[in-house]
DNA sequence: TCCTAATTTGAATGATTGCTCAATAACGAG
DNA sequence: CTCGTTATTGAGCAATCATTCAAATTAGGA
């Protein structure tokens, strides 16, 4: 074997995560991602094949680190509702200082918003992207249902789509420079929302 | 005076809504624009500015049409609640063959996702804009809250942000290709989100 | 019917776009 | 140390970007 690739390619895809995250697929130049991957178009290309490839590719490493996020505080809170709300606590709270999270805007919902029309391969992509979620929280939300935190009578596919609507709603709306305590608000009211859909106790 | 002006101002401010609204600020080129308003560079840069002098000036126009069609609905039904309700399922249900409607996300809520940063312009004024769409359902649940519709204890300014954010996700979940039946019942677990609030008679 | 002021046109601007490729550099195998 | 293979570089590509402006056109007032 000759020369071996020098750059990371997985710190590669993080760079083009951060940059496309906060400034889209459109508004990002080329001279931009060379300078955030500090790589030359050679190997860009070699790399990526194009602009459009290395997005495709960020946005489902995001989709990916999005779903470990989502699952971890699942995880941690022990019950689907509670760890959404606590990711969505996390996400949105206290993170000012934080590295990382560039923008609360799902990257995937901004994809999906600026995708031009049907036949953009952004927008197909964006919609299978949100599928797949909302087929993650379907089969969380039949587990719970089945471990009793849920109502027996409740319609999990349904719900997972109220769920992630309420995801995407507050996401957008923090984006509109909403202060602290309207979000912490904002999210104990979204938390009401789902105490019809609650297993008594 | 001599030479009065030949392009209608209002309908290609209307063009350019349609147009901006489906491909977005960055994606739509001055080629676009010439072609769909029917306008060369001189008299684009005449009337307008710039593309951004343009844009800004079609998302102002685009907030008022929407404001309009939200009263309208919200004449026709005689409650805030119902209005808005009635205005979504007007949106989004039933209108595939329907002229005018370009997309359904948010024209102001896809220019706040596709601004770059704090200091960019689209984003100052798509912030201004949901304040100003905040306000106006914060009186009309006022209105609503003195006229008996509401619970004495209601929050008219955030239950009004609740409001918006159940509209910004819905919109935006309508983009990502759900069918009709989807739709129906997600709008019918919006419209159940407000049972608490709403005054028992 | 001319004059005058405003509008419209479209070629041309320099900058930037995404991308290519020949040349150079760097590594492991022998 | 040399060879062969691959990665990297960066100048340069045609195309497109938003914008400008001088010239042509169009109207109303005198």
């Amino acid at each position: 074997m000759p020369r071996v690739a020098q750059y990371d390619r997985k710190a590669a895809i993080d760079a083009a995560i951060a940059l496309f995250w906060r400034r889209g697929y459109y508004a990002t130049s080329l001279k931009d991602i060379e300078r955030e991957l500090d790589m030359r178009p050679g190997s860009l290309y070699a790399a990526f094949g194009s602009k459009q490839g290395l997005f495709l590719e960020a946005l489902d490493a995001y989709t990916a680190a999005m779903e470990r996020d989502v699952e971890e505080h699942i995880g941690a809170t022990g019950g689907v509702l509670p760890g959404v709300m606590a990711y969505l606590r996390w996400l949105l709270l206290g993170r000012d200082s934080d590295a990382g999270v560039t923008t609360p805007a799902c990257m995937v919902v901004k994809t999906l918003l600026e995708s031009t029309d049907d036949e953009d391969p952004l927008r197909g992509k964006a919609t299978l992207l949100l599928r797949k979620v909302e087929q993650g929280f379907t089969d969380a939300l039949e587990q719970a249902k089945a471990a009793g935190e849920l109502r027996a009578n409740v319609d999990c596919r349904r719900m997972a789509r109220l769920l992630q609507t309420q995801v995407m709603g507050v996401r957008s709306f923090a984006q509109s420079g909403a202060n602290e305590q309207q979000l912490q608000q904002l999210l104990d009211d979204i938390d009401s929302i789902f105490s019809p859909y609650r297993a008594v106790h």
